[in-house]
DNA sequence: CGTCACTTTGAGTTTAGTCAAGCAGAGTGG
DNA sequence: CCACTCTGCTTGACTAAACTCAAAGTGACG
């Protein structure tokens, strides 16, 4: 881990990796649907793509001014505020196809750190660009309003859950909104490994680290999962579903 | 409370009430400044204003489809969203000059509750007509990209206070944000009438009525506020910043 | 002036946190 | 290749914070 280096962005990565979102796999999960081919042209011109970032680097902290929102096209990354005081609450884990840095448009100052949890590669979209093309593409202006909604419906979600769910509830609505998204992307949704450490799902999830290990744990006696280290099976998906009845989807 | 009875909106009342942004006191906190009187004009013709909403009513339910966003000019409410096993989470209480509804962009459905804490007032926006007029005018798209960023920062804001601080600590971010606010609006930051109950508050907070109860009857016979039924004074607001100590700004 | 919803307070319980010790695996350097 | 370190993980014993249940008090309102 190298957590002081924040990601240069070159020139160079930019020309190397040049790639147009009109040929890229995660189109849907980014970019409105029914968009022309003029419209995608325009896109692809504005948008600087596959940046690299490396395992334990900053993509931005809060506190930088803002400039961008970030698409991530592979990798993983938590994003956490920490108070004054040194304690860290991670609002989020994101993965490819979600969009990044929407919490500093109202400042246009960072208002969290977002870092990579493994080696990444994201997409920049400078949002000066992004605001005079949805004026003229209305079907993107909608959707960066959408996704915006999407966050905002997300959060509600993570509060439900931090202020009314015990320790177990927590757990397997992590397990399962992790275990959907990765299904969305065509990954296994019983089989995966953990990016995060248990102190990072702890922050999360509002618990300490000891509670989610212990909780790991009980749940792998009760026959639900099986972990070994940070690779995690769904065993008894329906059980685990179970343990949530009344929670509804929660998180996102 | 009418907790059944959702508000009608009339063409009586819309006609009975009308009264323009331009002339309205609450500009500076729900629209962009440097409008110019031709751009005032037309978003005045796209807002129902002054809509009555009474104590106990809902502005918009959960899963009701979604067509506006509404912009409190009066009173106070709460959003909240609700698990199906009947927990409650409340999400936010809002005031004079805030937007609601924005949740239910992503799927043009509402997805919580909005109920009036008191008589209220509220604005409606057409969302329809805010995406066309927001085109025109750049200034007002930007505002409502700031207005939804800033949502998601409070957000995290109150996950941190979820996932990280004990009841002291979030009873007294509690009351220091609602006396910011309330100052902000010309009125005391140092006494004030609470509208909703103890047991409102504590699910907003993710604690217990009789915690809640407790922690306000502790911080009483500390010195630090003085209570009396749903009237409380800051007796000593040092003290109270000094209990969240470390805990950045927290919930906006 | 009676009802009802809200609030306060107390006693006992439960959950998750704290502190501590030891283990495991990845990566490093001799 | 092995020993070493470092970080992360697990587990146990104990503690503290908040929850639950219960009872009684208060105030608003019809």
């Amino acid at each position: 881990m190298q957590p002081n280096v924040t990601v240069p962005i070159t020139d160079v990565s930019l020309h190397h990796f040049k790639a147009a979102c009109s040929a890229c796999s995660l189109r849907e999960l980014c970019l409105p649907l029914g968009l022309s081919q003029d419209e995608m042209n325009k896109l692809d011109t504005i948008i600087n793509q596959r940046i690299p970032v490396k395992r334990g680097e900053y993509l931005f902290r809060a506190g930088d001014p803002f400039r961008s929102l970030y698409a991530i096209r592979t990798g993983f990354f938590k994003t956490c505020v920490v108070s004054e005081d040194g304690r860290e609450q991670v609002t989020g884990f994101q993965m490819s196809g979600e969009l990044i840095g929407l919490d500093a448009i109202s400042t246009e100052t960072h208002a969290c750190d977002a870092i990579a949890l493994e080696d990444c590669e994201v997409c920049e979209l400078p949002f000066s660009k992004i605001e005079s093309l949805s004026r003229d593409i209305p079907a993107l202006q909608l959707h960066f309003y959408k996704v915006m909604s999407r966050e905002i419906v997300r959060d509600q979600g993570v509060m439900l859950l931090l202020g009314n769910m015990r320790a177990e509830e927590r757990l397997a609505a992590f397990l399962i909104n992790l275990s959907q998204r990765l299904a969305a992307r065509g990954f296994s949704a019983v089989g995966f490994h953990l990016r995060m450490t248990r102190e990072e799902i702890g922050s999360y999830l509002g618990l300490k680290l000891e509670t989610v290990s212990r909780t790991l744990s009980k749940f792998q006696a009760d026959g639900l999962i099986t972990v070994q280290n940070k690779q995690i099976e769904l065993v008894d998906l329906p059980a685990i579903k179970r343990l949530l009845t009344g929670c509804q989807g929660a998180h996102s």
